[in-house]
DNA sequence: ACCACTCGATTGTCTAACAAGTACACATGT
DNA sequence: ACATGTGTACTTGTTAGACAATCGAGTGGT
């Protein structure tokens, strides 16, 4: 057994379990999944095993050709950079939609207290809340489409995020402090200036994760922030 | 045997030809899709149609619940809604930054042609080319993640015009118009302007699906394009 | 040193089967 | 008559075992 399970439907537990191991660093990029390795370590069978490595590559986070084997997605200093421009892209515009009708999520400033509350410690700790914070932001538009594109992309995030150890980089303060400037400004209606604040807010996160990976920094017309307040 | 079909992988030829019969509303919408009904049709075996299906599942063009046989998704007013929501989320931005880098893409400039060419005939006929133009522009940036994204909205637009039989609501000469109007704010680098007019281009035909399924008006704000321009 | 080839490992697919759950019809009781 | 319980057929979830096709690596020949 290599670790413990819920129970919904069991190519679900699988897929859930291994998602936690991923996540967690455990399953280190490039690792090798076996069909037949995840199917005897979760004494499953094999089909069981491949719907949930399957489940998993449509998720992004496996990556296999035809007839090879699955391994744990190893994401370059390009794929960070396409997310967080695609997350920028739907978060910006849900940031001026939720201004738009003044309303500011309780998810989000519940997420927000709990970074506030571990401000002094250990700074990984610190992915899951800001995670929570920026989910419950597009989760208050009530569009499942949206929720559903923008939880892909999150769970690629937290891959890049266990990659990379030196996390310390993560200034616990400074991000607690942007969300609830954000938060602010949705409530004030100015939905623009909340769209600007998060391009930097994740041009900033993005930037720090792509030297972490020994990437050279990208040029900054890669946001369109610039053209929108032009 | 229901229907031709190419060789890649089993289970994604039989998940391609089940798209395409559902596009062209050979399987209509709420029409169960039983594993061993499609496993005798398509002469495959159960656990491979289970997989087909679980694709289409995962695409959003069928539903199904735990223990339950799938069905064709059956798309109400504010499914149409969210989904063009979503798209214009994406492809607003995409255009700013389309403008920025002055990048028409060449694709989309065919697309249109080819809408043009065709703008005598069937009125059903400019769906094709209409994604294709759409898809152009979102392709352009290079983005992986977005495409993906818009690809699985373009899946859920389909469904809805082949739900939709009175599609002459369609005014192929205007669609072409607004199209060219677009690249040319795109080449003029305008991009804010090309944003605001994508809005009204999707706005309009959400609308008008919405009406054909029997959907009240939206709320105008439900665009953030008001926002935007104030 | 380089290339072809064989072999083990792995995946794709199938057949067969059983367990578990759902849905609908039927029977029962009030 | 209506609500409730039961039961049966159908469907899905999961497993086991098997075979062909394919990939990767190591081996052997030149």
């Amino acid at each position: 057994m290599a670790g413990r399970i819920a129970a919904v439907s069991i190519v679900e537990a699988v897929a859930s379990d291994l998602r936690l191991r991923i996540f967690s660093g455990e399953l280190p990029s490039a690792h090798a999944l076996t069909e037949t390795d995840v199917a005897t370590s979760y004494e499953v069978a094999r089909p069981t095993a491949k719907a949930a490595i399957e489940k998993l590559v449509a998720e992004g986070l496996l990556v296999r050709g035809v007839h090879k084997t699955a391994r744990v997605a190893d994401l370059g200093p390009e794929s960070v950079r396409d997310i967080y421009l695609a997350r920028a892209y739907l978060e910006s515009e849900v940031l001026r939609r939720l201004a738009a009708a003044r309303t500011v999520p309780a998810g989000a400033v519940q997420a927000n207290q709990d970074i506030a509350a571990l401000a002094t410690g250990a700074p990984l700790d610190v992915v899951e809340p800001d995670m929570r914070f920026h989910t419950s932001l597009i989760d208050a538009v009530g569009n499942e489409r949206i929720s559903r594109m923008y939880g892909s992309l999150v769970a690629e995030v937290r891959l890049c995020m266990s990659r990379v150890q030196s996390l310390h980089l993560l200034d616990t303060t400074l991000i607690q402090a942007e969300h609830q400037k954000l938060l602010q400004l949705i409530e004030a209606g100015r939905g623009e200036e909340a769209a600007q604040l998060l391009d930097q807010h994740l041009g900033r996160a993005r930037e720090r994760l792509v030297a972490a990976m020994g990437g050279e920094p990208g040029p900054e017309a890669d946001l369109p922030s610039d053209l929108v307040a032009g």
